[in-house]
DNA sequence: CTCAGTGCAAAGGATTTGCATGCCG
DNA sequence: CGGCATGCAAATCCTTTGCACTGAG
């Protein structure tokens, strides 16, 4: 895990100040590495955390590309660090608890999946960016239960 | 399009009565077969349409296994038929309008794709049971704005 | 007729915004 | 110090729920 000079570094990099809120959210991000609830986050802030300031702060730091945002099948944000992020990966829930995964598949698998995406431009007119996959299954402490 | 009568019996196969806002949500729905808002149903109803009345047939409906729903990037409920649904696809949204469409993979890329998900189940432990891949872009006339 | 289904209004949960105060640089 | 960032509270947006009334069977 980085240090928190580290981390501050990597905020005025970005042209942001390096306030608490900002610092906490990378290290809580860093510390558990797959997508967290926002309520998560709030309860693992040892000080206090206003839910405005986590929303500001996921935006601006979202905004910068130092971390990633997700919305979970039930339509709620999940945020993790771009850390992880930068190998592109995708996401497994939880249909039991909602909690999320993150996996990667070959790199065979993923040049497939962009050659068919890349039809979609040319048969459609659209523009396509980017993909990702989300898996819904059941996870081992909800199997167990 | 299936004709009315058609729709009623589809209800009631499923044990629901066929009411006007069910069997109205159903002909929206194969009217523009892709991926429509809460918004948009709303606003293709012809007659009265309560919010309250069309969550909830919604979700009747999509108990009965007639309608499909998901989730947008932006966090928004989309809904669409099961007639589309059947085959399973994906779905491409335009980041500059948030309108959703359907696409397809070729069987192999999908036999690809299933067979690297079986490996989650062994590596991690969980038990997956469907995945969804959404693709990001911008729509022709988005492209053109 | 009778009860499931509807519309309306109020409640809820997640996220956003306004504003006075506080902390970073 | 000066101004951007925070915390608190109120506002907003989407969705759900309670309840009296209506229409499908």
């Amino acid at each position: 895990m980085e240090t928190t000079p580290e981390r501050k570094v990597k905020l005025r990099g970005q042209g942001l100040s390096a306030t608490r809120p900002r610092l906490e959210l990378l290290q809580i991000l860093e510390n558990d590495p797959r997508p967290q609830s926002i309520e998560e986050i709030i309860s693992s802030s040892s000080g206090k955390l206003a839910l405005s300031t986590l929303y500001r702060a996921i935006s601006e730091l979202l905004d910068a590309g130092l971390i990633e945002t997700l919305v979970s099948p039930d339509g709620k944000t999940l945020v993790e660090t771009t850390l992880q992020a930068t190998a592109h990966h995708h996401h497994v829930f939880c249909k039991g608890c909602d909690k999320a995964i993150d996996i990667e598949f070959s790199d065979d698998l993923e040049k497939n999946i962009e050659a068919e995406v890349k039809n979609i431009e040319i048969s459609n007119g659209w523009k396509v960016s980017d993909h990702s996959i989300e898996i819904l299954g059941i996870c081992e402490q909800c199997t167990v239960r």
